[in-house]
RNA sequence: GCCCGGAUGGUGGAAUGGUAGACACGCAGGACUUAAAAUCCUGUGACCAUUAUGGUUGUGCGGGUUCAAGUCCCGCUCCGGGUACCA
């Protein structure tokens, strides 16, 4: 029989729609669940391409192996709609953006459902959907009325929050100020990146190293706006200790943790000379502070008019001036050579009472520690690249391991830098009677921080690179804020009864220069008037799209519930996410926000996990084949011609440079996964996708590969549909042996997802199959269960030809046997010093004595060994043996 | 600069410290066909030798540990990703 794909996936889809096969059980009484969730996606105006289906194959192929195993599971799909493009789309065509993403979720889901995705689309959920942002904006609000307890680590409603009785005297203003204070979501004016292009702020995060917007690429500049801030530090230590419990990619977890940034050391008080405010500076090195020889403060630092004196006034104002218009990529250019200015201060080092200068630099940033630092150029690179440019002293003070007597006067001397760690030198002072000479690093630490605190001019610290979270943003096409600034000044949120706060239809989606939102042009959603005729207006801003997508995984589990966020009963059930797989761009925002949601809504009471994902996997990318010429210039892929395996082009004639790279609009070398459905069926497309090489690795997409494993579907089908290759009676022994082998490693492979090497296992085993000639239809029934999770289409057919009416998906997944893969022998190879040179077949049941007296009797060994006497042989049971000798 | 990955045939890749190159692509030869496609069969790391059996070499480079290293350790090179005047 042919292998007919197109009728045959067509009708198997109907199917399984029309049969609702993969509908999520209603029951919660089974014991094993698994909740196996993709990232779901933004539904581009592009529709999908092949890098979409690596990870939905994947995580579809353990829901479908999970449902044969018994499970009840939960694998759904959804859109996470918001976003720019639609905005965009509207300001130029005038289309509003829910149509524009209506249509792009119709291409999205008929492609998806062509690939026979075993999704629940009783569950689709889509955040642009008012019946789902209804849930972000109370989310929003959950977050404004949380502060964080530091004793209990947790954050608790407002409500419980207890007011200090100096402020409660003050009176109501500075207790509502105190209280705003403490939220986990507040309003104030923050310095931002703006994007003149967008008409938008952008968070630190979405800033790329060149100081371009990451969404349009255009440089961004940096303004002052009222926004709406997270403050996502305050979770800090949740966040970073909860990492180390989660079955997560080594990498990632070391991302998140890099990207908190959690480092110990202290904060030190310098007096200034002749001012009654200190300057205070975080340092992991208090112990350093003898080598502290100047001080440097960021240009953006509060005290710099109060510190510069007045014969430095024009230059640093000059100074501070030419570095607010550089963007980060002109502070990165600069980073060889150092500027600075003097401000003409000095301040009092602590430890010895020694006057320092201050500076100003824009290598030191505001929004790290306290934005001023101490400088001990003796022993950090930047601070002694600063001191040579400016003339500025250096003491060594940690006495340097060098042999080189040369070297080491030089360090000494302070005339080279010495980052290594030592034993303290001239770092004590009988005046202020501090002595850490001949300790080390962890003592001199402990010391002068113990020290410190002792005379009250510091403290342990403990400080993170993590900040607050800019969580506001000047479009339409976002969750609006239930949140109105009242004519008096107050701001107050809305009452969930209120909920969803939808978005005003509007004739302009053009935002203004101004910075205000395109909501703010309607007059008529903004304008609101209390029950005693207070007038307020409505906050204007909207969300970032990471807004939806931090708690979907809550909503899949139960989308239709009008009354609560989610079940709480069903939550209980199906939390944590088992199985969690995306592109690893998303490695620090999107899993990071979302986890500092997730625990927002645990401490409050609304779900019952600490964590949302217990296991994680990245897919690699899939690249594709590109074209260079020999100068480097790429080639667009619709102008290669092949000949005889080399790459030309098609109008200059010119041989060009086959590269790999990532799939783009200008080289044309995108993979629709449309063409390739038509061409070779989505069992084929699926296969490949699996294996083309690990999960996890960036790969390049090669169409040729598709016929390989076109071509194994279309022998397996053949031979399995052709009854006169199927019979009754006792399985061969050999064929036995192989079924049950390829259903552990498959079994195996699943489970780990590895799944080109349980596709390759397969193709070993149709190999011999085919070879034999005849399979029992016990065997072909077997064999097909375990293909369909990754074939699902035809497996379902064969099942069907083997006499079945019903749906595969839910056959118990066959039990491998051990006994049928026993070996009477083992064909063991014999190495000699390493090398390997012959084989013998000996049986498995045999002694180590007796397999030495066999091999050493063997006519080969004798011929390896010539005249020499083994001086060890090395025998493993059932794996190899090493005869050791010396010739 | 720092952090994290990676480097195996013409290509994608396989290999709990134990026979390197499974499986697949490509290529070559053959069968079927008027022909092509499709399908099936055989061969395929390199080098040397050969009627054949065979031998040498081989996992980016240089060392080391081990009876045994693609795999573990040390030092490099190159490539990819992340990140940055972060004190």
């Amino acid at each position: 029989m042919d292998y007919t794909f197109p009728e045959i996936e067509k009708r198997w889809q109907k199917y399984w729609e029309d049969n609702k096969t993969f509908k999520t059980p209603e029951d919660l009484t089974n014991p094993k669940k698994c909740y196996i969730l993709d990232m779901f996606p933004y539904p581009s105006g592009a529709g999908l391409h092949v890098g979409h289906p690596e990870g939905y194959t994947a995580t579809d192929i353990f829901s479908r192996y999970k449902r044969m195993r018994g499970f009840n599971v939960l694998h759904p799909m959804g859109w996470d709609a918001f976003g720019l493009p639609a905005e965009q789309y509207a300001i130029q065509t005038g289309t509003h953006p829910s149509i524009t993403t209506r249509n792009n979720c119709d291409t999205f889901r008929r492609q998806i459902k062509d690939l026979g995705l075993s999704y629940d689309w009783d569950k689709e959920i889509n955040t642009t959907d008012p019946r789902y942002f209804k849930w972000t904006q109370w989310i929003f609000i959950r977050l404004y009325n949380t502060w964080f307890d530091h004793n209990l680590q947790k954050g608790r409603p407002v409500s419980e929050l207890p007011v200090p009785e100096n402020i409660k005297k003050l009176g109501t203003i500075e207790v509502i100020k105190y209280i705003d204070s403490q939220r986990l979501a507040y309003y104030d004016n923050a310095q931002v990146w703006w994007c003149s292009h967008c008409c938008t702020v952008c968070a630190n995060e979405e800033v790329l190293n060149d100081g371009s917007h990451e969404k349009c690429g255009n440089k961004v500049e940096k303004r002052n706006l009222k926004q709406w801030m997270l403050r996502i530090p305050l979770y800090a230590e949740r966040l970073l200790k909860g990492i180390d419990s989660l079955n997560w990619p080594e990498g990632i977890k070391d991302m998140q943790r890099n990207w908190i940034g959690r480092s110990t050391g202290a904060e030190v008080d310098f007096s200034i000379e002749g001012l009654i405010e200190t300057l205070t500076v975080f340092t992991t090195r208090p112990d350093t502070l003898f080598g502290a020889t100047y001080m440097v403060i960021a240009p953006e630092h509060p005290l710099v008019g109060t510190i510069t004196t007045n014969d430095k006034k024009k230059s640093v104002e000059e100074y501070i001036k030419a570095t607010s218009l550089k963007s980060d990529l002109d502070r990165t250019d600069l980073a060889k050579e150092k500027t600075g200015v003097f401000t003409g201060r000095y301040a009092i080092n602590p430890v010895n009472r020694k006057q320092v200068p201050i500076w100003v630099a824009d290598y030191v940033l505001t929004g790290y520690g306290t934005g001023a630092i101490m400088a001990v150029p003796a022993h950090d690179t930047r601070d002694f690249e600063f001191a040579q440019k400016f003339h500025l002293p250096v003491l060594c003070i940690q006495d340097p391991d060098v042999s080189d007597p040369v070297q080491k006067k030089r360090i000494l001397e302070g005339a080279e830098c010495w980052t290594q760690d030592g034993k303290y030198i001239n770092s004590s002072d009988k005046l202020t009677g501090t002595d850490i000479n001949g300790l080390n690093k962890e003592a001199g630490i402990a010391l002068i921080t113990k020290w410190l605190e002792s005379k009250n001019l510091g403290k342990a610290k403990i400080n993170y690179k993590l900040r607050d979270w800019l969580f506001s943003r000047q479009r339409y096409w976002g969750e609006p804020f239930p949140v109105i600034h009242w004519e008096d000044g107050e701001v107050s949120v809305m009452n969930d009864n209120d909920l969803p706060l939808e978005l005003p239809k509007l004739e302009k989606y053009l935002p203004s220069e101004s910075g205000e939102s395109p909501l703010a042009n309607s007059e008529e959603w903004l304008n609101v008037t209390d029950k005693n005729g207070r007038k307020g207006r409505r906050e204007t801003n909207t969300m970032p799209q990471w807004a939806g997508s931090c708690w979907y995984y809550l909503r899949f589990i139960d989308p239709g519930n009008d009354t609560i966020l989610v079940d709480r009963e069903k939550e209980k059930y199906w939390m944590p996410v088992d199985l969690y797989i995306g592109g690893a761009e998303h490695a620090v925002l999107h899993l990071l926000y979302s986890r500092f949601w997730h625990k927002v809504l645990f401490d409050l009471g609304i779900v019952s996990t600490d964590e949302p994902y217990k296991r994680l996997f990245n897919q690699g990318m899939i690249l594709a084949f590109a074209y260079e010429t020999e100068s480097g210039s790429k080639v667009s892929a619709d102008l290669i011609e092949e000949r005889e395996g080399k790459y030309f082009h098609r109008d200059t004639g010119a041989e060009l440079r086959q590269i790999v790279a990532k799939m783009s609009k200008s080289l044309k070398n995108v993979v629709n996964p449309d063409d390739v459905v038509s061409k070779y069926g989505a069992d084929s497309l699926r296969l490949y996708e699996m294996f083309m090489g690990p999960l996890d690795v960036t790969k390049p997409w090669d169409e040729k590969g598709v016929k390989g494993v076109f071509g194994f579907l279309g022998r397996a089908f053949r031979f399995l549909s052709n009854t006169d290759n199927i019979i009754n009676g006792e399985e061969d022994t050999e064929i036995l042996k192989g079924l049950h082998q390829t259903i552990k490693k498959v079994e195996w492979d699943i489970e780990n997802l590895h799944f080109n090497t349980a596709i390759s296992a397969m193709m070993i085993f149709l190999n011999l199959a085919t070879k034999k000639g005849k399979v029992t239809s016990e065997t072909a029934s077997t064999f097909t269960k375990i293909l369909s999770p990754f074939a699902p289409h035809m497996s379902e057919e064969l099942w069907r030809l083997q006499g079945h009416s019903k749906s595969l998906a839910y056959e118990p997944w066959p039990e491998f046997n051990e006994d049928y893969m026993k070996e009477d022998n083992f064909d063991y190879p014999v190495s000699f010093n390493g090398k390997m040179r012959f084989n013998i077949q000996l049986p498995v049941s045999m002694t180590k004595d007796e397999i030495i007296k066999i091999i050493l009797a063997d006519e080969r060994t004798k011929k390896w060994l010539g005249n020499a006497t083994p001086s060890n042989i090395i025998v493993v049971p059932n794996r190899i043996v090493n005869i050791v000798f010396k010739n």
